[in-house]
DNA sequence: AAGTGGTCTAGACCACTAC
DNA sequence: TAGTGGTCTAGACCACTTA
């Protein structure tokens, strides 16, 4: 990542509030920080931007900015772990790497449903890329991909089994950042028990995910049975700018 | 709301989005777009920075900014269902209220848990709050809150079988914009399966939320069985900023 | 080379809170 | 009244894309 001032004073004020610095739980006020920081007000404004964002800091317009308590208590809870869900492909659980076991493979014409959430004409072929995740040896989700074969013709199961985004940033210097991602839970097929190990009576998450590229291009459609105990979505919700 | 201009303008580029007016998919420069609004640069970036983390538009550095296909497809994805989700109380499905039936009220002390995440002390009391929400009279969700009482002394049981954030509102002038919420699924307790209206091979989905006021101070928590048919939590997700 | 978005600045003025 | 965050401006300069 580049140099940014705004993401260094954001990475810095973030650091001081771990480190205990403001026990009143409050912060410098803005024009000082600018002071201090030597940089413009509204870069401040910009670093304390995000950390709002991401529920670090509260802002009480006409008292000051103060620091959420649970940050300090527990900061797990701000590790968004439903971000690495995001990435189905960068998948992470305690820093280990998910193995991947290969299903299906095969190159398929888009359904209507596929066509229209990918962006495709009628007659496009998407790969149809089906993998059992595990971690530690536990299979822990079942993934359905559709990824059109003209954004990466020359796919291979080889790369599939490993990471289809490390390609994409590889051989065309793009990356996925943004999805919209839905999540429900739903009782187990007989498909899930047998992969994920389940009983009947234990369910499934489903999330189902549309991930873009830089530009904007939709690049995969993705559709993942949990294992439930593996499911677990936190995020910081802001209810602002509506 | 105030009549901000980032607001404005704002609304207005996605009410022109919406009519179709931008058929290319391009829309126009940002200094273009400065000088027909008659605004400064900047206003018009912080409005699009709206539109950008609503997953509306994609911005490419170099060449333009450019809608996002699915907005004009399916722009019911970018509802965000679990905005209403994420705020208990003011619940609603196609625009109509729950019912509440209250299930249980009392003045309990805080446990070590909720005494962290409400940032409360050894000695302090919270009301719990049991509450089965339906909708079309068709039971939806099992609700058990946690509210400090000191935050609210005088809260009586009329009042938690309508809505206890209007009250918030009404008597304190403060609303709740902000929450962490996790969701997971798990296999129906019994009384899920009885208050719900579930076999047992049907799971229920849980979130768990802790809800803040607009100066940051925890407010509630609140830990919810959703039938697993009403759990649908839609989002879009920008990894940028991280 | 021209066009487009990104970053950053310096400062004016407003709105709200606390004293 | 003093202090704090919010909004908005006008403009400089940079980085990237496209032709």
């Amino acid at each position: 990542m580049p140099d940014l001032v705004y993401r260094n004073v954001m990475h810095d004020i973030k650091k001081r509030i771990r480190g205990g610095e403001f026990t009143t739980k409050k912060l410098p006020d803005e024009r000082s920080l600018s002071e201090s920081y030597q940089v413009s007000r509204s870069t401040i404004k910009r670093a304390m931007g995000v950390l709002v964002d991401q529920g670090i800091i509260f802002k009480k317009r006409g008292s000051g900015t103060f620091i959420n308590p649970l940050y300090l208590k527990d900061q797990s809870a701000f590790r968004y772990e439903g971000r690495n869900l995001g990435i189905t492909d960068s998948f992470q659980v305690n820093g280990e790497q998910p193995q991947s076991r290969l299903l299906d493979y095969r190159v398929v014409p888009a359904s209507p449903e596929i066509q229209q959430e990918l962006f495709l004409n009628d007659a496009e072929f998407v790969y149809r890329i089906k993998r059992l995740r595990l971690f530690d040896d536990q299979p822990v989700i079942i993934e359905t991909g559709y990824i059109p074969i003209k954004i990466l013709p020359a796919l291979t199961p080889a790369v599939v089994q490993s990471s289809i985004f490390n390609y994409l940033q590889e051989t065309q210097d793009q990356s996925v950042t943004k999805s919209f991602l839905s999540i429900r839970a739903q009782p187990s097929s007989h498909e899930d028990q047998k992969l994920l190990n389940l009983t009947e009576v234990e369910p499934v998450g489903v999330m189902e995910g549309i991930f873009f590229m830089d530009d904007g291009t939709p690049f995969e459609v993705s559709n993942m049975h949990l294992h439930y105990k593996y499911l677990k979505y936190g995020t910081f919700v802001n209810l602002d700018e509506d």
